[in-house]
DNA sequence: TTAGGGTTACAG
DNA sequence: CTGTAACCCTAA
């Protein structure tokens, strides 16, 4: 869908359009389009844009509401296969170059992030309900990481926990206490047998493939490094990764509602958050890569929402060097 | 201005 | 032929 060509040019959205808008969409919410496109944040980037494009956009992106349990009624547009749902939830693939108007000067990007509890059900009408599939692994990524981290440093005898937190925090965004989360981390993956300890070393365990662990996910930690993304953050979130799990694990008791309504809006943030780190990059992958961070940043809103006392996290500030 | 329906162009 | 993405039209 390069061109649509016909008279005018079509004006594919672009990476930083689109995370822009939904930036846009976190700080104002959903159907203040016109507002967004004021916003000094990110007139620049959406200066081509009318807010029935913002309206449109946003609408496409919102396809797909899988619901799980409940049966969607009609809409099927005809009489297809009703039994094959494309589950599509969101193709996004990399698209890379850019659209020609280019007006990507800002070299830093500031998100304002708010949660808060009010009654604005705004930004995402449907529940994922990631919560009940938790039981698989919904706290693998870290896992993954670790992993890779591991395989990446590629060392003969293996390496120390130390090493491996190193080389971790200068590609993610840490939780707040993650030498205490790393060190149950490897032993967890030490006892399932996808790492191997030796001497106090780790090691790839020789037929450990993660399931999913395509060599892809190698080829982009490896790329990495030559990226000189810098995240300050000067965050508030005040939770650790382990009071993060018990919450995620105290939600799965308590009633649907409540746990589906904090994880949409934990995934929502996080897909935020993403987004900006895939303007600021304008590479796919880079972008999966800060999508851990945004994963981090997920469950701390999990926990931030559970927590009504203080359901407000403001997350933030987060700049990006390219 | 916004929300929703409709249209056009294209990919599978 | 069907689904998707951007665009267009229009009532409220």
């Amino acid at each position: 869908r390069y061109k649509k060509a016909r008279n005018e040019e079509l004006q594919k959205w672009t990476a930083e359009e689109e995370s822009a808008l939904k930036a846009g969409i976190a700080k104002h919410g959903a159907g203040k389009w016109r507002t967004i496109l004021k916003d000094p944040d990110f007139s620049n980037v959406l200066r081509y844009r009318s807010n029935v494009d913002l309206k449109d956009k946003w609408r496409n992106m919102n396809v797909t509401v899988n619901a799980s349990g409940a049966r969607d009624r009609v809409k099927t547009t005809t009489t297809t296969t009703a039994a094959t749902t494309p589950v599509v939830k969101k193709p996004r693939s990399a698209p890379k170059h850019e659209g020609g108007a280019g007006g990507h000067s800002t070299s830093t990007a500031i998100i304002n992030a708010t949660v808060t509890s009010d009654g604005d059900e705004d930004i995402v009408d449907a529940v994922p309900l990631a919560t009940s599939s938790s039981s698989k692994r919904s706290l693998s990524r870290l896992d993954n990481i670790i992993v890779e981290a591991v395989r990446s440093l590629n060392e003969p005898t293996g390496s120390y926990k130390t090493a491996i937190a190193n080389y971790i925090e200068e590609q993610y965004w840490p939780p707040a206490d993650f030498d205490h989360v790393l060190s149950s981390k490897l032993n967890d993956l030490t006892a399932s047998g996808k790492l191997i300890k030796v001497n106090r070393k780790y090691r790839i365990a020789p037929s450990s493939s993660l399931s999913e662990g395509r060599s892809s996910k190698v080829v982009l930690l490896e790329d990495i490094p030559k990226e000189p993304i810098k995240l300050d953050r000067e965050d508030v979130v005040t939770l650790t990764k382990s009071q993060v799990d018990a919450e995620l694990a105290r939600m799965r008791t308590m009633t649907a509602d409540e746990a589906a309504a904090a994880a949409a809006r934990a995934v929502a943030e996080a897909e935020t958050i993403m987004a900006e780190a895939e303007a600021a990059v304008r590479e796919a992958e880079a972008a999966e890569a800060e999508a851990v961070a945004a994963q981090a940043f997920a469950e701390a809103a999990v926990a931030s929402m559970k927590n009504r006392s203080s359901a407000k996290l403001s997350l933030t500030r987060i700049k990006i060097f390219e």
